[in-house]
DNA sequence: TCAAAAGTGTTGCAAATACACCCATGT
DNA sequence: ACATGGGTGTATTTGCAACACTTTTGA
């Protein structure tokens, strides 16, 4: 029977694309059992927050940015997934496009923050491996049936870049022109009369035709 | 800043076929300011059970059937969605056969209880029309793709009250044959050599082969 | 002129849809 | 015999996957 009151904290985890890889924020905890262990950011809800004011709160504290791509994932509340205090984690997933990201910081009670590349996460804290592996399964389905990947791009990106992102967060290689038909289904882009410049025939330029998250239509 | 802890409970959106309607258990509230108003049912976490756990004993005390499909929604979490005191609520979902309940209760707290129509709730407490919102948008989306269906049936069943159950929950006309078609590409039932008696041609009685909760194989 | 990435269409296959008639039974 | 729901197959369309060569530029 119910006596006292679990707390309730958020998670988030926060993907980019960098060098290539999908990455994610780690912090590393200072406190037994989980000393030197990385988790993935959070912190308790305040009494008068709500969850998604929690997470872009902690969001804002540790990478400095607002006005990010920002979504709940699942509640995690398993009793003993803290051993030293009840705590029912609400876990969110936010995608930001690194450059946005100047500097990481973090609170006293941590001794570390870095990104990680999320193919090769070490053992984490609490259930995180856990949340890591709902939240990639959660961003790849996304980036099936909306326009979220926008979050992770500059404004103006060639159409290589775009597949790019998928390539590396779907885990597979796709047909170049096969992607731009669908691409150009979703009626996503719009080309731009820009051109980048590099060492061979230069790239044109795309951008969103609207940077707000949609689901696109099946059908 | 974060102040003292919300509250944490969680909520149940428990469905099920009756009438060829898609039907719900809400309950009558009695204090203010939402007497007289419905709500899902549901309660604080205790501290020591987890959140399926409590999602699970709730749905036991009101229907008194265990062993029922269960899965977690979404967490609510708005500041005042609770007039009287901060809760952050786990939504869930459940389907049950109407046949295996016999009876429901409530507490104390509570003036009613009772099934209602899903296509009529009437304005509901909290944020609950949210939730139910959220909860048959869920529903339908799962079924697609999974075999869920299987908890609102009974163990032999026909053709056709599997269609009808889908055409009620997706809320539209289905093809008798392309309906066939998809179930048996499926493999999720068996054929048996029970027939169901009726005013005309006795229709042939199926089962699930497995009656454990799974994804469909797309592909 | 060569190297490197950009850009561009067609074909085949599989899955989804549309569609209508005969069958078995009880009355 | 007839009324009622049960049971069954084909043709078309549509979306997805496979696949290779030409173009443009900088060095």
């Amino acid at each position: 029977m119910p006596k006292g009151s679990p707390k309730v904290a958020v998670d988030i985890v926060i993907f980019t694309i960098d060098e290539g890889k999908l990455k994610v924020i780690l912090i590393r905890m200072e406190k037994k059992p989980f000393t030197g262990k990385w988790a993935f950011p959070g912190g308790l809800v305040g009494f008068k927050e709500s969850l998604d004011e929690a997470a872009r709160r902690d969001l804002y504290e540790k990478t400095g940015v607002k006005n990010v791509y920002l979504e709940q994932l699942y509640t995690f509340g398993d009793v003993r997934r803290d051993p030293f205090s009840r705590v029912v984690s609400v876990a969110y997933v936010a995608l930001v496009n690194k450059n946005r990201i100047k500097k990481l910081t973090t609170t006293a009670k941590y001794t570390g923050i870095d990104w990680f590349n999320m193919a090769k996460l070490p053992r984490l804290a609490y259930d995180h491996n856990k949340v890591a592996k709902y939240a990639l399964e959660r961003l790849r389905l996304k980036l099936e049936y909306t326009n979220i990947v926008f979050s992770l791009l500059p404004r103006y990106f060639t159409l290589a870049h775009l597949q790019e992102i998928y390539e590396i967060i779907l885990g597979k290689k796709l047909d170049k022109r096969n992607f731009l038909k669908k691409i150009n289904s979703l009626n996503l882009l719009k080309k731009t009369r820009k051109l980048e410049k590099g060492a061979h025939r230069p790239a044109r330029l795309y951008e969103f035709r609207t940077r707000k998250p949609r689901i696109i239509e099946i059908l």
